[in-house]
DNA sequence: CGCTAGTATCGACGCCTGTCAATACATCGA
DNA sequence: TCGATGTATTGACAGGCGTCGATACTAGCG
């Protein structure tokens, strides 16, 4: 027997929310949440900002670093990167004037986890 | 060292159509590929739709047997299954007078490459 | 050839989302 | 305290999306 071990989150909104998609058939809350954290990669924009994240070195950007990479407004950016953290996707952290970005790999598992074929 | 192998899918829009987000950053158009694919998913009634054509046994389902089960009329239903063919996560066949649906595997192995880690 | 059952399309409605300019807020240095 | 820099919020707009009822299309049956 095969115990897939899944990472505690302390942040709520990052959990893994349930058996894969090919497992057994997704109840109508579990497809809600699902869904909302495909939502946040629905985006080319949110795509891409999620793959200058996850490629950087140190695994945090500068937010300053950001808006130039994905050609939007600030402003835009930074409804971007809110969506992203709200979703769990993201984390931010204040480092004096500046705030920093980073992905959180267990997110990214759990989807990868409800993709897992049977 | 280890080689993935992927089926060769006779069915455009079901293209793997990149290197994992972690892996280097995405360019325009591959966010807009992927983004697309991933909204296929970032709805609750099409995820339990996908669930429930993946845990199918044989793997297809007809249409009538989907209307039911999500809880919504039929020319939605019809929709989001058109959504989900367009986007190749789906196929669909005619069968007299139903249509029967049927996820396609290698798409969704596909999401999974793009959220693998590093 | 009608009739019926299954599926897709159409038209309309309300809601949500991405985008920007303008502005407010936060933090640091002088 | 004041000014400058970085970030978030607000307000407004256009476009897209989910939903439904009504209707058209398709295929088998008698």
């Amino acid at each position: 027997m095969t115990v897939r071990e899944l990472p505690v989150l302390d942040r709520p909104g990052a959990v893994a929310c349930c058996a894969p998609l090919s497992a057994e058939v997704l109840d109508e809350d579990d497809a809600l949440t699902l869904s909302r954290q495909f939502a946040a990669l629905a985006d080319p924009v949110r795509l891409r900002l999620v793959s200058l994240l996850a490629t950087a070195e140190g695994g945090a950007v500068c937010a300053c670093d950001l808006v130039a990479p994905v050609g939007k407004s600030q402003p835009t950016v930074s409804h971007h990167l809110k969506v992203l953290v709200g979703s769990g996707l993201a984390t931010s952290e204040r480092r004096g004037r500046n705030v920093w970005y980073a992905v959180v790999p267990a997110a990214l598992e759990a989807l990868r986890g409800a993709l897992a074929p049977r």
